[in-house]
DNA sequence: TTTTGTAATTTGATGCAACAAAAAAGATCG
DNA sequence: CGATCTTTTTTGTTGCATCAAATTACAAAA
């Protein structure tokens, strides 16, 4: 009884399931893998058959990602993944820089000898993941380990602005794979992360967050100005 | 021929004007305005009603307030403008500082003379609005000094995440009004603002808009503890 | 071949009806 | 009088038809 009572008032956010949000969850997925070229338009129509559902619950998936910027208009009827810039990843590496690296220094105040534990087990199945070739794998836990981590801030909001930012970053990030997957500087850093977490030292998380979204952003970098 | 181009290159966000962004725009005035009391539900047909559109644009508009935080559900068919507690203000303030500081910091990069002078007249009206206790007035033009300057980092999408957050708290900001108009300490750390924008001191910048987000909370926090 | 004007098609927005689920009101029983 | 069950009303969601606007395809002219 008070379980069950515990249970709906600790649930953050209650968002019933409808179609709009299966539509936009499949959606989100579809475009942070990277399986949808940039600068291709993006219909209602072609979203609604691809899912299989009406118009309505598409046009709510598109119109969600759209305030999420993870979509955008580049004309009044044309609905794109947008193609990152270095100017947008620039301005998308500060401000991950702050708020990344917030909920990273806060993540000590809560973290358990069973979350490092966890966060152990996610490091070497990347560690395996990179010694087998597994990039798709290896990107997956990069991305859990790091969201385990900004939970642990007890802040949602934060969490879910620093969603948004993997969300812009995401499609660029997977579409270049496997030359983007984590390298074992990579490896390092996540280490240090642990080590920091261990010692309840805030300071030292953050640090190691922070020269993990540095690396990143070299590495990210490059692959664009090698593009053009 | 080469302007008309230009201009469409220039356009940072080409969003059409429909009913649900027109609904978006006057539901969203109506919530930070404070009009609206915390706890209460708003339907779509009531919204929809109120602003004599259909269900639809209502809907778009109620959904993405939804997906920005102004709006949240309390129950599966609960959509209420959220009662800002402690906890969300200390998770707001902590993100505010992080972001809004590094916008601030950045201003000094495009800040122009002009901006100054204009920043300075906004000034001058608080001020004139705090002696005739228009402290309505007041609120709007502090709203419009603080963005002002975050617009000169020169990153849209940071200014963004910005508005989220000032989306979040201007209802109970306003509902409280005038107890929480600006004071005089306000007055000081705009004109700490605009001498480091003078001097193209970023760290100056950043400190005085910390500072009035920080003596903001102080405010607010005594006030909602008081309400209880 | 390139450009320009026009027709055909595609597309998002909008309103609305139908439906299922939830909430509210009412009734019944202890 | 209070609790529980039932009925009624409210409400969000979904699908779809319609419309205006924008895009595309095409043809004609330079």
């Amino acid at each position: 009884m008070s379980e069950r009572s515990l249970a709906r008032v600790a649930t953050p956010i209650p968002r019933q399931s409808n179609l709009g949000e299966l539509s936009y969850e499949r959606l989100k997925e579809i475009i942070i893998a990277g399986a949808f070229p940039p600068n291709e338009k993006l219909t209602v129509r072609s979203v609604s058959a691809a899912l299989g559902v009406s118009t309505t619950p598409a046009r709510d998936a598109i119109n969600r990602l759209i305030s999420e910027g993870a979509l955008a208009y580049v004309a009044p009827k044309t609905v794109v993944v947008p193609s990152l810039t270095v100017e947008a990843l620039d301005e998308i590496t500060a401000t991950r820089l702050a708020i990344e690296g917030l909920a990273a220094e806060r993540s000590v105040l809560s973290v358990t000898p069973g979350d490092v534990a966890g966060l152990a087990q996610m490091q070497a199945r990347i560690i395996a993941g990179l010694d087998q070739g597994n990039y798709r794998e290896v990107l997956k836990i990069n991305r859990e380990f790091h969201f385990t981590i900004y939970r642990m801030s007890g802040w949602p909001r934060l969490v879910a602005i620093i969603e948004t930012m993997w969300l812009r970053v995401g499609p660029s990030f997977n579409a270049l794979y496997p030359a983007f997957a984590m390298n074992r500087q990579g490896v390092a850093n996540h280490l240090a992360a642990i080590d920091g977490l261990n010692a309840k030292d805030g300071a030292k998380v953050r640090a190691a967050i922070e020269n993990d979204i540095r690396d990143g952003y070299v590495r990210m970098k490059a692959m664009i100005e090698s593009q053009n």
